[in-house]
DNA sequence: GTCCAGGTTTTTA
DNA sequence: TAAAAACATGGA
């Protein structure tokens, strides 16, 4: 089973990217790291041929074992699996994706992605391909509150400052959060003012690759209450934060979310 | 005008 | 402790 590019990368775990007459085009990376690639779904091949970007796709981890072992949990597990087997994790830059995170709070994707889009334009280096990279924490760290608010942050300026400031003094060490107990590393996150549990295991799931972490929001708040008896993540096992990518998938575009 | 958005913090009871 | 309100902004 190939990836699926429309089930992955408009998921709700990436905010930048644009698609036209379905050709995607993705943007990755902090200051001049930033790469982009663009790529239609009968090219996805290609994909495999580039370092880089075979593995921000994650084309090399084993999802259909995966789903083989969460169809056996329910029904409607089984039918998340189904309805879009080609869904990805992908590999973010984890300052990227901490850092959209905590904009993505109370926001609907669109406008998480422009405001997104102008933090890149507004504090992001260019590369000499002319692309702008997501901002460092450096960068956001020495920001005024009111040019954040500028490009419409709103009442998370102050918490991308926090973020910021506690990444670039190396309070939180975002390569150890990759290998730390998963209970300490969202503790460290938590200790910033602005990130909840939500943001936590966005972060980790999305930026860290910590297929163990679970986020909860509206949507999943209802499946796990509508279709498994309220029960946890533990229920999932080991890669719980891909079934719940699965799920959440299922319950935002098919419709049928009772 | 009201409600909501991949929440979190602050206030109130 | 637990529930409610406040927080910016823009689109439906």
């Amino acid at each position: 089973m190939d990836i699926s590019l429309r089930d992955t990368i408009p998921s709700g775990q990436s905010f930048r990217f644009s698609e036209q007459d379905g050709r995607w085009t993705v943007f990755a990376g902090v200051g001049k790291n930033v790469k982009s690639i663009t790529i239609e779904q009968k090219n996805v091949d290609e994909l495999k041929e580039d370092s880089f970007w075979r593995n921000y796709f994650d084309l090399d981890s084993d999802y259909e074992s995966m789903k083989k072992e969460f169809s056996k949990i329910s029904p409607i597990m089984k039918k998340a699996c189904d309805y879009a087997p080609g869904i990805r994790i992908l590999n973010q830059d984890s300052w990227e994706a901490l850092c959209s995170f905590v904009v993505s709070q109370n926001n609907n994707i669109k406008r998480i992605m422009a405001i997104v889009e102008r933090m890149c334009t507004t504090f992001g280096e260019e590369n000499k391909a002319g692309l702008h990279g997501f901002p460092t924490a450096d960068k956001l760290a020495g920001a005024s509150e009111e040019s954040l608010r500028a490009v419409g942050l709103g009442f998370r300026a102050p918490y991308i400052i926090n973020v910021s400031t506690a990444v670039a003094d190396g309070i939180i060490d975002l390569d150890y959060l990759k290998r730390a107990p998963i209970d300490e590393a969202r503790k460290i996150l938590m200790t910033v003012k602005g990130i909840g549990p939500k943001v936590a295991d966005c972060a980790l799931l999305f930026g860290c690759h910590r297929l163990d972490c679970f986020p909860v929001d509206v949507w999943m708040k209802k499946v796990m209450c509508t279709y498994f008896n309220g029960c946890g993540p533990e229920i999932f096992g080991q890669n719980a934060g891909v079934a719940q990518q699965y799920l959440f998938h299922w319950a935002r575009t098919s419709g049928e979310l009772k």
